[in-house]
DNA sequence: ATAGTACCAGTATCTGTTACCAGTTTAATA
DNA sequence: TATTAAACTGGTAACAGATACTGGTACTAT
């Protein structure tokens, strides 16, 4: 299943563990920065790098709707999101993901439908009670 | 209801026109080409400005999930696509929008809650009959 | 050991998009 | 219709996120 001849270098397991053990869904940069504390020597390309091996390998998620850079998500498993047209933040939704819609389009179209994404847009709590 | 301020230049309404009449998901730069065969003198900046401003104005959708670059739906109101893997292609999909969802996760988590979007993924009919 | 290759850091480059500016066009008013 | 203020334009430079390249390092299997 796994992508065949990859390697778990130190730099992709820091990455990884930044990624696991955060609820935001941090930019490239974000992790690049978290990274350099852990590894001060880690290069920003190879941040992108193994962020795009990562999701080859399906062990994260690129979440990449509305803005001109990536989020990355350490929970590969389909969820729904929630962004926060103020203030941009991302969060997790406890939906149940709709699988059976896939099947439905496929039957119904001829199309194969791999998967499928769904986001909300808003104004987060912390944003509507500043304004 | 529409933006204050905002006038109907030659090229906001050649670029308007080319979206109301395609059916494909043109990105800037088709829309760019497309102008300037009626307007060989616009530049690129002004589509982008106009693209931007015509969103803003509820006319058109920027769709950008998914790829480095957006693409624009003279169709303003919701609804659903399927995105091709293999070749790019973006459609419509003839799904009803589920815009109970949105009242429902609103009443559940206290967030205010605007719009969502919902994109399939996987190969079109074209690239399924190449392979 | 040796060869082969996946990977690294550092940097240059690419690409889609936006910002700037001086001149033009639009639309509201007289 | 003429005037006018400001929104808009084309052209170009700048920007940001992401990728490609380079020369060198560290695995891994023979």
């Amino acid at each position: 299943m796994a992508v065949a001849n990859q390697r778990m270098t130190r730099q992709k397991k820091v990455i990884l563990e930044i990624l696991k053990n955060t609820k935001s869904h941090p930019t490239a940069d974000w992790v690049y920065a978290e990274a350099r504390k852990v590894l001060p020597e880690i290069s920003l390309g190879t941040v992108y790098r193994n962020l795009n091996t990562l999701c080859q390998a399906g062990e994260i998620l690129e979440l990449n709707y509305g803005s001109s850079f990536s989020r990355f998500d350490g929970n590969p498993q389909n969820h729904y999101h929630f962004v926060c047209t103020s203030c941009g933040a991302v969060m997790d939704l406890d939906l149940p993901v709709m699988v059976e819609l896939e099947q439905n389009l496929q039957e119904a179209t001829g199309l194969r439908v791999t998967h499928h994404r769904m986001e909300f847009y808003g104004q987060c709590c912390t944003c509507l009670d500043k304004s």
